[in-house]
DNA sequence: CGGTGGCTTGATAGTCTTCAATACATGTGG
DNA sequence: CCACATGTATTGAAGACTATCAAGCCACCG
């Protein structure tokens, strides 16, 4: 089964130095605010860009943690494993996000993190970061804003799971990639999932059946239309209604 | 309605220059892994000591955002309030923790965060903890890992509420507090809830009533012993079953 | 083209919520 | 200091929502 693969090897293999100077996720990823000189002073930090392909690992839970990962393309899942078996998906992440903050308190990944799609990701050795926004202040901001909207991020998940029935779940899961999406410059209306229902339900505290039937509800209200994975929002007003905003 | 109130001048009023040098509170809080030149320089940055009534808030959502706060004593509650009404409880905070981390990112606060007890709070202005990060490494290494485990904290938090059912999700609470508990040198078998059901159940995903039976459910199975706001863990190990580790 | 995993939909069962009534605790004012 | 008011907690019964079990369909990949 191609989900089990940890292909480190296939990994290493297609590293190449990139540079944050002509990256075009300067103003979503870690250099956002800083001047040409302080970018190039980052840039030499990064180490390596590695490629990850469909269903592998980037890093498991429990390894030891030395580099964060920014998302240069592509699409990731993270998911924490209970002693007991237990698996929830805890987020989802595309470009110009960083993997692995969870790892710093304990200096071990906190979850397993997967590429949902072909993906290729930067590695920020994370000592170096330190060192480095010691000499550059505007990106040791940058870094503390960046794991404040994580923990902001959660917050949100967390009222999601404590507080919405599954319509409601499903909707804000539509509209919060919607607007990730269009962000990064993709339609915001109209996408492809790149996960699927069981990891959808996952992460919504629900069962595929459950995410299942809330997208054909959805549909018949006239709010969305689905075909497998392509979803097209109909009407964002009225989904951004559904969920009290 | 005493819950109501914002008391900002009589929580300015009792303020007074603490010192992390001398402080009970040097294990658990920002000093963690200093020595003692180092902590005697955090200790310059911060500003006050606040008094913060029961029922007070510490600061409301949307607020703007410069210090965060350290728990220097009491028990506090953070809560997220959306467009809609509905409000949800995003984290209890003890002695040693820090308050105000999501606000980071927008440099608003991002949730209300209001006293249980009354408390007080040692106030850490974040642009010169930022400062004096760069000066102390170890310091910056810390404050990082406090994000870092609240995103952890977060995902087990998103874990309980997707996954597990009333009772579950009760007993890691119990169990979560004892162990934060203990590390402070307060016993990890008895102790009194500074918060009400429905705190709890706002917290938990749950209706008042549904956290009420589960406590009483816990008791008839022996597991615990509840009356009122006083909280007995009869079988620990048996608690931690229940939940699977 | 067959097989496998993913998806949809229906029927039933389980869990939690909602509504309601009562009891208890706490703090305020007389 | 007691009485009363208000917020808090417990418990029951009915209803809502989601999970579970099951069957069949569909898409994709080798």
């Amino acid at each position: 089964m191609l989900n089990k693969l940890v292909a480190e090897h296939s990994v290493v293999a297609a590293q190449q130095k990139p540079s944050c100077t002509t990256c075009s996720l300067r103003d979503v990823c870690l250099p956002v605010g800083l001047d040409d000189a302080e970018v190039q002073h980052l840039s030499t930090l990064i180490k390596h860009k590695f490629r990850v392909r469909r269903g592998e690992y980037l890093f498991h839970a429990g390894a030891d943690f030395k580099s964060l990962y920014a998302v240069k393309n592509g699409f990731f899942k993270a998911s924490t494993l209970k002693t007991d078996g237990r698996t929830q998906v805890t987020g989802f992440y595309m470009t110009g996000e960083l993997l692995g903050l969870g790892a710093i308190s304990l200096e071990k990944y906190s979850c397993d993190t997967m590429a949902l799609e072909d993906s290729e990701v930067c590695e920020v050795p994370f000592a170096k970061l330190e060192e480095i926004g010691r000499a550059i202040p505007p990106l040791m901001n940058q870094f503390h804003k960046i794991m404040s909207r994580e923990i902001v991020h959660d917050h949100d998940v967390m009222m999601l799971l404590g507080s919405m029935k599954a319509e409601e779940r499903l909707a804000t899961f539509l509209l919060n990639l919607s607007t990730r999406l269009s962000r990064r410059g993709y339609s915001s209306t109209e996408f492809n999932l790149k996960m699927t229902r069981h990891e959808i339900g996952s992460y919504l505290g629900l069962k595929l059946e459950t995410v299942s039937r809330s997208f054909s509800k959805l549909q018949e209200e006239g709010l969305i239309s689905i075909s497998n994975k392509r979803v097209k929002l109909e009407k964002i007003a009225e989904l951004y209604r559904k969920i009290g905003d």
